[in-house]
RNA sequence: GGUCUCGUGGCCGAGUGGCUAGGCAGAGCUCUGCAAAAGCUUGUACAGCGGUUCGAAUCCGCUCGAGACCUCCA
C-alpha cells in the first residue's frame, strides 16, 4: 500500500489514515491498572502500540502519545459494593494504596524498558486529574446525561440512547444487554443496570477518597480516560487504542462520556489489539493463567523449557498481526528464537559486504524497502514486514558467495534499511554482540586474535588445538563458524 | 442463552476471487579435516457440505469446532 491504512474498530473498516492536524498525530492508549504485575498479555498490547508509535514517527508525524496509568477507580466488579482493586491490594498487604501504585508503576516501567518500548509522550494518572474528571461530571449533570443518587453520580444510558447508540463499538443492542443483565432492583442507586458510575460515594471503610460536590468519594473507572484524552489531545483526536477486552464496557462508556460532555466521540480511529493466549485461553490476572515477564526471562515457569530474551519475545509477538489472537507456547518461542537469530546473523554478514567486491549490485534495495513500507502501511502488518526481512536475509546469504548481487552500495543501503526496520520500527536490539558499542568492539578485536591463533593451528593441521579452542568457546557460549572466507562467531 | 470473531500444510503464522507468504521442524544435495553455519531442492494447506462465478481457500448459506465479550482484566 502506498499510504497508511488503519483498521478502525468503530466502523469495522480499513480506512486511509488522515490526521486531523497535518503532520501531527494524537494517540491515546489505555495503560495498566497498577495493582499487580503486568503479564505478557499486557506486554503484547503495549508492544503493538510501541510499533505503531514508532512507525507513525518514521512516517514523519509528530506524535503525541498519551498512555495513562490507572491508580484509582477500577473496581473489582460493577455492583455497587465492588471494591477498588488498588485498595484491596493495599489492605491485603497493609500498606498505603499509593505504595501499591508506586510499586507496580515502577515494575511496569522496568518491564517496558526491558522490552525496549519507547516511553509515551505523556503518562498521566487518574488521581492527578480528579479536578478534570469532576468538571466532566458537572457538565454531564447540567446537560442531563447524568443523575445523582445518594452521593453517587451515574451516567444515564437510556437518556443517552435516545439520540445515540450505546453499544455501537462492541456491536451490542441495549435491549439484549438489559435482558442478560443481573437484576439490581432494591440493591442499587442506579436507575438501570446499564448505567455506569461517574462518581462513587465512599463507604466508611474506603481508604481512597476525595471531596466533590456530591460526596467524599472517588471517580468511576471510565471517566479518567475521557478526562485525560480530551485534556491532552482535544475533544477530537486521531487514534484511541487499547486491548480488545476494553471494547466493552470501558471504551463504550468513554464514547458516551465524550459525546455527553463535548458532543464529539473522541477518536477518529479506534485500534484494538487482540489477546495473547496461554494454553488456548486468554491470559488473565484473575484466572491466574498468566506468564510474567520475569518468568520468561528466567525460564522459571511450568510453561517454559528454558529462558528467552526480551528480543525473542518481541520478535515472536510481532510475527503475528496485532488484531489476531496469538497463542503463546514454548515451541512457538523456540522457533521464533531460531528465526530471529538467523535474521541477526544475516544482518551482521552485511558488514563484510560493504568493503569488498563490485560497487553496484543487481538487487534492488529501494524496491525491497518500498515493499516493507507497503506492508506496514497495510494496518501495521508486522508479520509481512518480517517476511520481507527474511527475503533480505536470503539475498545476503546468497551474496556472500556471489558479490555481484548486492555490491558495496547495495550492502551499505541494505544494512541501513535493515537496521531501520529491525531496530527503529520493530524495536529489536542486537543483543548478539553485547549492549554497548565499546563491548562490541572489544569483543570483536579479541575474537580476531583468537581466529588468528586458530588459523595458524589449522594451517599446521593441529586439529587438537583448533578444536579445543572451538569447544572451550562453545562452553562459554560463543559458537564459531568456519566459512570459506574466514571464521565468524555468534553468542548464544 | 445473546453478540462477535475465527478455523490455513507436522507446529507457529500472513494473505487473498485466478499470480511463491514467511518462520520452525522434516527429507535430499552442496560446502567442509571434523563440527557449526549457510545455500539449493523438496512435500500432503486453506474445517465439512452446498451455492454464486469462466474460476473460490478467498463471496453467500448451512453444519461442526474453537475463542472473545456479555462481571474485573491489555
Amino acid at each position: 500500500m502506498e499510504k497508511l491504512h488503519i483498521y478502525d474498530s468503530l466502523s469495522s473498516k480499513l480506512k486511509p489514515f488522515v490526521s486531523i492536524e497535518k503532520g501531527k498525530v494524537g494517540m491515546y492508549v489505555c495503560g495498566p491498572t497498577v495493582y499487580n504485575d503486568v503479564h505478557l498479555g499486557n506486554v503484547r498490547t503495549f508492544l503493538s502500540f510501541d510499533v505503531i508509535f514508532r512507525y507513525l514517527k518514521y512516517l514523519g508525524y509528530k506524535v503525541r502519545y498519551v498512555r495513562n496509568i490507572t491508580d484509582v477507580g477500577h473496581l473489582i466488579d460493577d455492583i455497587d459494593e465492588g471494591e477498588d482493586k488498588i485498595a484491596v491490594k493495599a489492605k491485603a498487604e497493609n500498606i498505603e494504596p499509593m505504595e501499591v501504585v508506586q510499586r507496580y508503576s515502577i515494575g511496569f516501567h522496568d518491564v517496558m524498558r526491558a522490552f525496549n518500548a519507547l516511553p509515551p509522550s505523556i503518562e498521566p494518572t487518574a488521581t492527578g486529574h480528579l479536578i478534570e474528571q469532576i468538571e466532566i461530571i458537572k457538565k454531564l449533570l447540567i446537560s442531563g446525561w447524568a443523575y445523582e443518587s445518594n452521593g453517587s453520580v451515574y451516567f444515564d444510558i437510556f437518556n443517552y440512547n435516545k439520540n445515540n447508540s450505546y453499544g455501537e463499538l462492541s456491536g451490542r443492542d441495549i435491549n439484549d444487554m438489559l435482558h442478560g443483565s443481573r437484576d439490581l432492583s432494591g440493591q442499587s442507586d442506579k436507575k438501570s443496570p446499564l448505567d455506569f458510575a461517574l462518581w462513587k460515594k465512599a463507604s466508611s471503610g474506603h481508604i481512597m477518597r476525595w471531596p466533590s460536590p456530591w460526596s467524599n468519594g472517588f471517580p468511576g473507572w471510565h471517566l479518567e480516560c475521557s478526562a485525560m484524552s480530551s485534556k491532552y489531545l482535544g475533544d477530537s483526536f486521531d487514534i484511541h487504542g487499547g486491548g480488545m477486552d476494553l471494547k466493552f464496557p470501558h471504551h463504550e462508556c468513554e464514547i458516551a462520556q465524550n459525546i455527553g460532555s463535548s458532543g464529539k466521540k473522541g477518536a477518529n480511529n479506534w485500534i484494538h489489539t487482540n489477546m495473547l493466549t496461554l494454553n488456548g485461553k486468554r491470559m488473565s490476572k484473575s484466572t491466574e493463567n498468566t506468564l510474567l515477564p520475569r518468568e520468561l526471562l528466567s525460564g522459571d515457569s511450568e510453561h517454559l523449557t528454558r529462558p528467552y530474551t526480551a528480543n525473542t519475545a518481541r520478535f515472536f509477538i510481532h510475527q503475528a498481526h496485532y488484531r489476531s489472537i496469538l497463542d503463546f507456547s514454548d515451541d512457538a518461542l523456540q522457533s521464533a528464537d531460531k528465526g530471529y537469530k538467523r535474521l541477526i546473523s544475516s544482518r551482521n554478514l552485511l558488514e563484510k559486504r560493504t568493503k569488498n567486491g563490485a560497487k553496484k549490485g543487481s538487487f534492488d534495495v529501494v524496491k525491497w524497502h518500498k515493499s516493507c513500507e507497503s506492508a506496514m502501511n497495510n494496518d501495521f502488518n508486522s508479520p509481512q514486514l518480517i517476511a520481507n526481512l527474511f527475503e533480505a536475509a536470503k539475498v545476503i546469504q546468497n551474496d556472500s558467495k556471489d558479490s555481484g548481487i548486492l555490491g558495496q552500495d547495495g550492502a551499505i543501503l541494505l544494512a541501513e534499511k535493515m537496521d531501520l526496520w529491525m531496530h527503529d520500527i520493530l524495536g529489536l536490539t542486537n543483543e548478539n554482540v553485547g549492549d554497548s558499542n565499546n563491548y562490541k568492539t572489544a569483543l570483536k578485536a579479541a575474537m580476531e586474535i583468537v581466529f588468528e591463533t586458530r588459523k595458524n593451528a589449522r594451517e599446521k593441521k593441529d586439529w587438537t588445538k583448533s578444536d579445543s579452542i572451538r569447544e572451550k568457546l562453545l562452553d562459554a557460549g560463543i559458537t564459531i563458524k568456519d566459512g570459506a572466507d574466514g571464521s565468524d562467531f555468534s553468542i548464544s
